[in-house]
DNA sequence: AGGCGGTGTGCGATATTCGCACCACCTGTG
DNA sequence: CACAGGTGGTGCGAATATCGCACACCGCCT
């Protein structure tokens, strides 16, 4: 492993944490550099526009990034536009779109608000959040065999189609997801909802599922 | 500059550019290291889930950039959000936020396309241009003061309010922009419209004024 | 003036990286 | 079946890029 390069990226990592701008010897002391090495590291940060200053000469992330991050996933993401769209529309909740990170996270990859509802759940892409926590995991935990002391809520939804959790990645709010199939018969990724609260569970769950295995046909 | 960092990101920025994913050695080729550096380096930025193998072992970019990118002008973006939706809605065009990069370019960091519209232009997002090319720079430039030489372009935007190019960036495409002003009196930033062809200039004109004013407002 | 906190820059010591040599694996081929 | 040619991965000594001290500068406040 690269130390230097570790660093950088490091130093990537803390600035996306505190957006207000950091100066570059609090950057030092947040990845236990010497401020010399922090500088010399930002100097290359900005030279590839992955930070810049901003009006108080403090340092941010820079717009470069949008570029390195657009094409993450663009076929999936493109595919999954759509039907994201779709569900939101219809069912009036925010929809998302959840894939494995390693063994044991999963990352939001893409989230679609409704338009025209007073209220509903909000968050960015990008987070994470253990496999086994929220519907999302569940529902690509489900999609695979049967395992000893699974949680009873991956059985449940093996057996349904779709998962349900409460409060397990946003505290009050449920989300209901399914997995969804890839062509080798591994589950990476999961389409699903976020609500406050629901009149139909399993309505909602069946259109979730509707719309995981019609992403599914997509990608082949 | 650090080296070993340099040669971390020109190989995020590689990956960035073919999408189809890479070997180690077709890495090394292309930014011209040793193949054990590339090697070590690629190591590096699996660790930060900044790149990945894919289902042929290839490399790609990872997930973990979604969540670096997704800080990147927060403020701004959710500010312009409702503002382009608007926009794209009432003329039924692509709606784009670019921001000033350095002193030369232009980068596109928000892309709205318009819902029900049968056919748009469509550009993703991260992508840049000369300043002097493209409405938005142009309209950026009009904002400032009257600079010798400047294109005629300039000097009409900075009369009428908005800034108007075809086939500059985009072939074919016709830009509308305005500048977006903030606090200072500087200009750093333009919201603007892409479409194939118009009927009523002056009116999208004013209209993509008015949604440029309207965000700078909301700047403060 | 003087202290303080931040930024930026040479430069020598040394820890880090470089890149050769080597091994393992897979695949197509004579 | 042996072999060539491609990729992936790993020790390890030599070379070099990095580290971090020392110094200078700047703006701000007391």
């Amino acid at each position: 492993m690269s130390k230097t390069l570790h660093h950088g990226l490091l130093l990537l990592r803390v600035l996306s944490e505190q957006q207000q701008g950091l100066t570059v010897s609090e950057l030092a002391d947040a990845i236990s550099v010497h401020r010399t090495v922090a500088h010399r590291l930002v100097r290359t940060l900005e030279a590839h526009q992955l930070c810049r200053r901003d009006h108080q000469r403090r340092i941010v992330l820079g717009t470069g990034l949008v570029s390195l991050a657009e094409p993450v996933q663009q076929d999936l993401r493109a595919l999954a536009r759509p039907v994201l769209d779709e569900l939101a529309e219809s069912t009036g909740a925010t929809a998302h779109l959840l894939v494995q990170e390693g063994v044991t996270q999963m990352r939001a990859l893409m989230v679609v608000e409704p338009r025209g509802a007073l209220v509903h759940v909000s968050f960015r892409p990008g987070q994470t959040h253990p496999i086994e926590q929220g519907s999302g995991g569940v529902a690509v935990l489900a999609h695979g065999p049967y395992r000893e002391g699974e949680r009873a809520e991956v059985t449940e939804a093996r057996a349904k189609g779709y998962a349900v959790t409460t409060g397990e990645v946003i505290p009050a709010v449920t989300g209901v997801s399914a997995a969804v199939p890839s062509g080798n018969g591994t589950a990476a990724a999961s389409i699903g909802v976020s609500v406050f609260e629901y009149t139909d569970l399993d309505q909602l769950g069946t259109r979730v599922a509707r719309a995981a295995r019609s992403l599914g046909e997509l990608l082949g």
